[in-house]
Parts: structure tokens; C-alpha cells; sequence
DNA sequence: TTCTTGAATTGAAGTTTGTCAACATAGAAG
DNA sequence: CTTCTATGTTGACAAACTTCAATTCAAGAA
């Protein structure tokens, strides 16, 4: 897991070179989201009322077989990104808010006001 | 490009189900960052004093060939996260920051309370 | 012009990924 | 027990990805 605590606070692409390891970890959880599919998953799974949806209202949602969905269900887990349980004949999802606000922190830049402009650095 | 504007604020994974070419669109980017090398070349890029940094100065950094350096900033670079300038003889890449603060937004929840816990939703 | 250096492109090999059909598993209901 | 329904797993295949060697391109120097 990236370091969170007072020593290694923060762990920011933006701030300082990453690591190798970090940047192994990272890119991991980035390919999770790099798909499409699992990223409507994701979507539908966070924005449900209630925190939590079953699969069987997740599959219908796409043009694509049950196995595919579970697949890719799999890989979010695997991610960190969500969790299940099974509850009698259906099995239900939620997000793990951990993950996705590690990335946040990750991608936002501290100083947010965008000093140096989106066409790039003062250049000579 | 996402919708930025009122009526289309913020576009955001976690407050509402994702639209199919939302999600493509997206998942260009994420998977951009789903690899451990191109996440170092972004880090390096963005903590750079300055703003910009010289592919000559990338490329040591890495047990990789030069080729495949330059593979991995073309890709960055197609996913709007860099941009690139030839300056005589060396070539120079910086920050976009736009698309970075775009994702930080898409990822961040609106109540940042983790009020659902990281143990999951209320559940029966 | 030719030579040299830094960087991008091409082509190919090996690996990984996304998908589905077939099958296996878990639990509920007879 | 058997049967049915909802999910997960396995195996296979095509497409995409990562990497490198060889080549090409751009720009400065001789």
C-alpha cells in the first residue's frame, strides 16, 4: 500500500518523483479504471442509493454476457476499489471509499490554481 | 471532452451512473496511467522545477530503451496529459494541467466525510 | 555537402487483456 | 434428495499492449 502517514504523507504524482514500487502499486489500481465497462460499474456501484447494488441489476445494464460482468467485477475488487458479500441467492457491491480518495489525493495538485496555465511553462 | 459547463457540472463517477461515451473517454485516460512507467515519466514531468523537462534527462531513468521511452510520452501525450516542444536538438516535455485536474475532480466524492465507513454501507 | 547527436517511427516477438461458451458453485424451494 | 436461479470459474481465442532492434528524421557542426 502507498505510504500514508507522517513520514510519506500524501503520495502525489505531482509534487515529486514517484517511486518505482509506488508507481507499480498505482498503476495497478489506474488499469482497473481504464476500461470502459468497469467504469460504468464503478459509477452504477458508487451512485447507487443505499451504497449498495446487486448484480443483477448491474448485468442488464450492458450488451454483454454475465461472465464478461463478473469478470470485470473481479478486477475492481482486486483494485480495492470495491467489496462484496453474498446474501442469500444474490450477491451485492459497494464501493471501498478508501481507494478512490487515495487516487484523488494523488491526482490533485496543491497549489489548484492552475498557475502555470494550460498551455504550459513560461518559456524562453 | 466532458462536459465542464452548469448544466453539465463536474462530471463525476461516484454521484451518478456514468453515460457509455463518458466512459470511453475516460477510460483513455485512466488507462494512460495504468502503467507503472508512464505514471514515473508523468511524476517526473510535473515535479519538475520549471514546469518542463528534456526527454534527455527521462530516459536514463529507466532500464528501458529510448524507443520505448518514446512510446510510452506518445501515449501520454495522445491522452492530453503532456504536451511537447522541439527546442534545436532536444525535445521538451511539460504538464497539462487541465486534463489532470479534470480526473482529480471526476475521482473526488462530494461529502469527503467517508461517511459510509470503509467497512461498507449500513447494511440489514 | 557530410557527419554527428537526440528523438520519433517502423516492424516484429512475446505478453496481457476482453470476451464468450461451457461448466461449476451456492443457496432457495420443492 | 432434486431442481431452479443467480454468480463465479475455466478454457480458448482475437485484439491490444509492451518492448526492442533497426531505421528514419530533425537540427546543429564541420
Amino acid at each position: 500500500m502507498l505510504g500514508q502517514d507522517e513520514s510519506d504523507c500524501c503520495p502525489t504524482l505531482l509534487a515529486a518523483p514517484l517511486e518505482e514500487e509506488q508507481a507499480v502499486e498505482l498503476a495497478k489500481v489506474f488499469k482497473a479504471l481504464g476500461d470502459p465497462v468497469r467504469l460504468r460499474l464503478l459509477s452504477m456501484i458508487a451512485s447507487r442509493e443505499g451504497g449498495e447494488i446487486c448484480v443483477c441489476d448491474l448485468t442488464p445494464a450492458f450488451d454483454l454476457s454475465q461472465p464478461t460482468i463478473s469478470h470485470h467485477l473481479k478486477l475492481l475488487r482486486q483494485a480495492g476499489l470495491i467489496d462484496c458479500e453474498r446474501r442469500g441467492t444474490w450477491v451485492y457491491y459497494w464501493l471501498l471509499p478508501g481507494t478512490i480518495d487515495m487516487l484523488a489525493g494523488v491526482l490533485t495538485r496543491s497549489g489548484k490554481s492552475a498557475a502555470s496555465g494550460p498551455e504550459g511553462p513560461a518559456r524562453v
